[in-house]
DNA sequence: TGTATCGAATACATTCGTGTATTGGATACG
DNA sequence: CGTATCCAATACACGAATGTATTCGATACA
């Protein structure tokens, strides 16, 4: 018996592959968020990224598998860019407010607002997402992963941001992250449902500024 | 010139008509869900009810229009169920609280959770339906449309039963009730997320009710 | 420069859904 | 009864998307 050549796939895969699986995901996140998922053919979305099919089909095994990926490096990009946050929001922060009133905390949610602009593409493949999550256990499993990724980091952030004006949460920390998470996503459909005329980023600032301070008031108190 | 007979279409649709008609909406409502709209293939439609593709042409345009008669009746179903709530909710909650604490808004939440038993399949296309209007002013006109009847409705409800209770809102009524239904959604959603083996209904009233109260004693005070 | 390999393009067969045009059977009505 | 009307069933033609099998070209490497 001779030593077998074995047929091992190279550990990091070539750079013209992994570009085009870049060009693929970039397209298909614009034609999936134009016409949902299910309704974007693979040759609306090779044809998008100038290629032709044979180029998904060698680089990925399914339309769900392209998605899967697309969704994986975006939650990357949103994790990152939270990362990056820390940054951001606190240097200025730090600088204590003095009236504990609603002005200071509304001010936290404009910076969280302008820390995760949710692109409209984003926000409607998510959308998306999350209804294909309450169909398919399998899908969830993997929705759920990348909230609780997301939602996890920004609590620690959310805590942190609050304490700096004085205010601690009332409740589980996670539980009242999801709830603003939730409800600054609302406003973000508002503002898109809105129309395309609209300034949809400018427009999902507003309604969360008018929405949750009084809503994050509420599930803190100041720290004794 | 002679009287023409002209060819007007019966002011009530014939019985069988209507039937055939409600018989797809009800058909559609569960493939809907299950498979998504754009997934759903009128063939498949159509044999869920018993029927052949030609019965679904002989009573509506498109998928489109099958969709939003579906949605239309959905929302009337329960815009009804809102009206009888007032018979069901107040009632019992006359009987004044003693103490207004967070008991006494967690049963409010509970009762309206009851009122709105937001079924499975409802559920996951009315995420659906939100998915489409994101994508499409035409779908948004209509999404707002049903979503705000839902709301103006529900408002004069809870305005009320946090009055029974010795209540106000601190922000306007439609506001509030704007982020209650958002945030009683998401419960919801996290149950049905959490599997098809668990049991829906109890766990989104569960979920609501550990996340609610909080919410709603944060945007209330005291009535003078 | 020649050759091997990798990856995208192409060609093809097939499946699936659609919509229309026509038929057939039931019901209402004279 | 017989006939007209209505509505769902059926048959058919077409287009769109899929996946595979193969080819072609570029890059890497000896």
């Amino acid at each position: 018996m001779t030593t077998q050549p074995v047929d091992v796939e190279p550990a990091v895969e070539s750079a013209r592959r992994q570009k085009t699986r870049e060009r693929l995901m970039d397209a298909a996140f614009d034609v999936f968020a134009e016409q949902g998922v299910h309704a974007a053919s693979i040759e609306a979305v090779t044809e998008r990224a100038g290629f032709t099919r044979g180029a998904f089909y060698s680089n990925f095994a399914s339309k769900e598998e392209l998605f899967f990926a697309l969704a994986e490096r975006e939650n990357g990009v949103r994790l990152d860019r939270l990362q990056e946050g820390i940054d951001i929001i606190f240097p200025t922060l730090a600088t204590p407010v003095e009236s504990l009133d609603i002005e200071a905390v509304a001010e936290i949610v404009d910076r969280f607002m302008l820390l995760q602009p949710n692109d409209r593409h984003w926000c409607i493949v998510e959308s998306e997402f999350r209804t294909l999550a309450l169909r398919s256990p399998e899908v969830a499993a993997r929705y759920i992963d990348y909230e609780t990724r997301i939602d996890t980091r920004l609590a620690r952030l959310l805590e942190e941001a609050v304490g700096t004006v004085g205010l601690r949460f009332t409740i589980d920390s996670l539980q009242a992250t999801r709830i603003i998470t939730t409800l600054a996503q609302q406003a973000t459909y508002d503002a898109i449902l809105a129309g395309p005329d609209v300034a949809t980023d400018d427009l999902a600032r507003a309604n969360a500024r008018r929405v949750l301070p009084a809503v994050l008031l509420g599930l803190t108190e100041p720290v004794a």
